[in-house]
DNA sequence: ATACTGAATATTTTATTGAATATTCACTGC
DNA sequence: GCAGTGAATATTCAATAAAATATTCAGTAT
């Protein structure tokens, strides 16, 4: 009477085999893995692999999937702490995908690759991620409102409008660009400027 | 003793050269088109064009560079136009912003590539354009705070911010990822939600 | 000296092909 | 049926040579 263990030993191989290809994948990057070398590391066959996935790409697409999971759970972490302000996990948000986002791709930068090239084909993961992200801010937004810190009306819209506002320092190619000390003071300022903004009795989101 | 003639003959013929190339550019993009070719449109050798540019790269440069005036201008268009305030301005800055951008990305895809290729080696290309772009808000956040619209400390800092803030919009990357509509309207909406931010008494710059 | 050219050379792109790799499939042992 | 394999086939990659193009240069005309 185990607790819903479904499909324990096919899901734990597949776990197994992501976990292989993304330790090589992170290494040697998507082109310099082969599906043998991922098998070798997991004591099967080739063509075993395919009783798991049906193909290179699509284990490419599930470690890129494990790796954005990755940034939501961060996300949701800071939203869920308790004893914050909304300001302040307003901010914490902001400053932590930064953080997140600039490491991984200066010391990961294969694995950042792999999700840029997994994501030129898979549009609806980049979607699914953003309204995630959206879900939380929205949340924060709510508890400002609740805590008198904001008076915002349509928490969902602007919470897309907050995700808009602070996408430069969500996205990698922007990390290249500018130091990671300028980009910290940017995202404090924007951030700033934003919980301003949701303070005032004015603001109505359009339409 | 005419006014500053200068180099008008060198100079004509150099805005020829990238007149004809700019349009082989658009049409055949970087690639595809010879310097043979634009020798030709012009009625000159080849080997010719190099007495008016350095190399092939040069040219495309320039070329690149036109174009990001040609924003600039835009910008600057409606920073100088009188009769607007400034929350009027800032807003009609984001979405005709966005309007080029956008136009550029869909329409002139060769043109698009072009200047994000020579974007690469010419970094300093970017970082002089998004200063003169934030110098013109910088114009407007000073009318604001003149007219009493706005209430903000460090207007260059500002600037700064808001057009962080409004990079999204100004990203080509972005252009395929949404629909127009729905860009126009988080434009509105982030514009709305800053206006509202600059209007705020507390909003302290960090450091 | 300035504006230009055609021929010579250097570099880049393209095409080709053999090798490496991905994927399928018929088959084995449980 | 389920988990797995090795051999066969399809696809992609990488090295190379050939062709196209960029760039230089010696020289002409004004």
């Amino acid at each position: 009477m185990q607790p819903k263990p479904v499909e324990t030993t096919s899901d734990s191989v597949r776990v197994g085999i992501l976990d292989a290809a993304e330790a090589r994948f992170r290494i040697y990057g998507l082109n310099k893995t082969t599906m043998a070398e991922i098998a070798h590391d997991m004591d099967m066959s080739a063509s075993n692999l395919y009783r798991y996935f049906k193909n290179k790409q699509d284990i490419a697409a599930a470690c890129a999937c494990r790796c954005i999971d990755t940034q939501t759970d961060l996300l949701r972490g800071v939203v869920r702490t308790p004893g914050l302000s909304a300001a302040e996990k307003l901010e914490r948000c902001a400053l932590e995908m930064l953080r997140y986002t600039w490491e991984t791709a200066h010391d990961q930068p294969r694995i950042n690759e792999l999700v840029n090239h997994v994501i030129l084909e898979h549009r609806d993961m980049v979607h699914h991620k953003v309204q995630e992200s959206c879900s939380l801010l929205a949340e924060v937004l709510a508890q400002g409102n609740e805590s008198g810190e904001f008076e915002v009306a349509d928490v969902v819209k602007t919470a897309e409008t907050v995700h808009a506002a602070l996408k430069m320092f969500h996205v990698p190619i922007f990390m290249s660009l500018y130091a990671h000390e300028v980009l910290m003071l940017r995202a404090r300022d924007v951030v700033a400027l934003l919980i301003s903004g949701l303070r005032g009795r004015d603001h109505e989101p359009s339409q």
